[in-house]
DNA sequence: TAGATTGTTAATCGATTAACAATC
DNA sequence: TAGATTGTTAATCGATTAACAATC
C-alpha cells in the first residue's frame, strides 16, 4: 500500500509531523501515539494514522509509534535524510536573514550560493556558509555546475519571474518563493510561497 | 447570498487574488476576467468565480471585472482597507528583517511595537516605524493599552508558546508565527505559520 | 489476560469542475 | 445583433472522520 500517487495535501503535512517528532526526540521520549501527536498539532488522530498508512506500517497496535524510528522514516520519505544544496537569489535584508537563518541546520538544507545584482553586495561574504555573493549572471551556470535542485527567491516581485525562469532552465526543480507574486513554472517544478502579507490577510477577515 | 460561513479555504485564496489585482492596478489596467486571473494564478476560472460568488456579484456578463472595483471590494472583505497595528516579538536577525520589511506598506499592517528579552537590544530603535525595542515583560500591557489585535512571533521555538499565551491573554486574535513549532491557542484566535524548512520539505519528496 | 492503539474500511463531508442560462 | 463572460447549478471528485477488527 505505498508509493502510488500520494495526495499533495498529505505530503504537505509530513514536514509538520517530522517537526513534532524532532521535538519529541529532543525531549528524549521513546514512544508516542497518533493521539498525542494529534493533540500537539491540532489534527485528528485518525488523520495522522491515515496519512502515515500511505507509506507503510510504522506503529504497533496497543503501543503506538517508536519516535526515533518514525522520525527516521519520515526523513527518508521526505528525502531530507541528506543535504540539499540551495541557491539563494537576493541578498537584501530578507536574503541576508535567510542566509543567516540557523534553522536549516540538520533539516536537510544548506545555502551554498548567493546571488544579487547590486555591485556593492557582490563579493561580500554572507550566511551560515560565509559564501561570497555572486552576480546573478552566474546563476544558471552555477546551478548547472553544482547540479543544484533547490532555489530560494528573495528578490523584489518584478524580478521573481525572470529568476525563476533562469533557475528552471538550469535544472532547479523546487523553488521557495519569498517574492510577493505568483510565478509560472513548468508542471514538473514545485513552488512554495512565503508571503507574510498573505498570511496576515488570511486572518483579518475573522477579526 | 453573502456572509454566512464562508469556507476557510476560500478566505485563504482571497489575499492571493488581491495581490494579483494590485499588480493589475499598478499596470494601469481597467478590466480583467476570471480567465485571465486564473491563468496568472494557476487556478481555474470557475474556482475564482465561485469563490467571489460567496461575497456578492462583482462582475458583468460578457465583460468581466472592473479591476479597481474588485480590488476595493476584496480589501473591504478582508478588512485590509484600514491599518492594523502589529506587535512583533523577537528582535533577532529574523525579527529585524520583518520589522524592516517594506512589503507591509499599503497592505493593511504596520509594526508599531517590538519586544525582546535581550537587554542589549532593548531601547535600540528598529523597523520601518523606528520604534524602540521593549522588554517582553511589557508585551501584555502594551497590547491591552493600544488594543492591538495582530501579533507576530519571531522568537526561538522554545519561547513561542509562552509568547502566544501572553498575546492571547492580552487580547490578540491573530498570530503570524515564524517560530518552527505548532502553538496552541483558543479556537477564537487565528494562527498562520511561516516556516521555510516546512516549505522546502514539502518539495523534496518530489525530487 | 485486559487494555490500548494501530491500520483500514465505509460513510460522511466538503471542495472543485463542467456546463450553461442569463445577460452585458 | 453576435460574442463574451458572469453567476450558479449539479455532478464529480477528493479528503476527513468514525468505527472497529486485528493485535501488540
Amino acid at each position: 500500500m505505498a508509493k502510488r500517487s500520494i495526495p499533495d495535501i498529505v505530503i504537505g503535512r509530513l514536514p509538520v509531523y517530522l517537526r513534532a517528532l524532532s521535538f519529541l526526540v529532543a525531549e528524549g521520549r521513546q514512544i508516542t501515539s497518533s493521539q498525542e501527536l494529534g493533540d500537539r498539532l491540532g489534527i485528528s488522530s485518525a488523520q495522522i494514522r491515515k496519512d502515515l498508512s500511505h507509506f507503510g506500517e510504522f506503529g504497533k497496535q496497543g503501543t503506538g509509534y517508536e519516535i526515533n524510528f518514525l522520525h527516521d522514516q519520515l526523513r527518508q520519505i521526505l528525502k531530507v535524510d541528506r543535504m540539499w544544496e540551495v541557491a539563494l537569489v537576493g541578498a537584501g535584508n530578507l536574503g541576508k536573514a535567510i542566509a543567516d537563518y540557523a534553522g536549516f541546520a540538520g533539516k536537510g538544507f544548506v545555502i551554498t550560493s548567493i546571488f544579487d545584482t547590486d555591485g556593492t553586495k557582490i563579493g561580500t561574504r554572507m550566511g551560515i556558509e560565509n559564501v561570497a555573493v555572486m552576480d546573478v549572471s552566474a546563476l544558471g551556470q552555477t546551478i548547472r555546475d553544482r547540479e543544484i535542485s533547490v532555489g530560494i527567491i528573495a528578490t523584489p516581485a518584478e524580478h521573481a519571474q525572470g529568476v525563476a525562469r533562469t533557475m528552471v532552465d538550469a535544472g532547479i526543480r523546487a523553488i521557495l518563493n519569498y517574492a510577493p507574486i505568483t510565478i509560472t513554472v513548468p508542471s514538473n517544478v514545485r513552488v512554495q510561497y512565503i508571503d507574510p502579507v498573505v498570511g496576515l490577510q488570511r486572518m483579518t477577515y475573522y477579526l
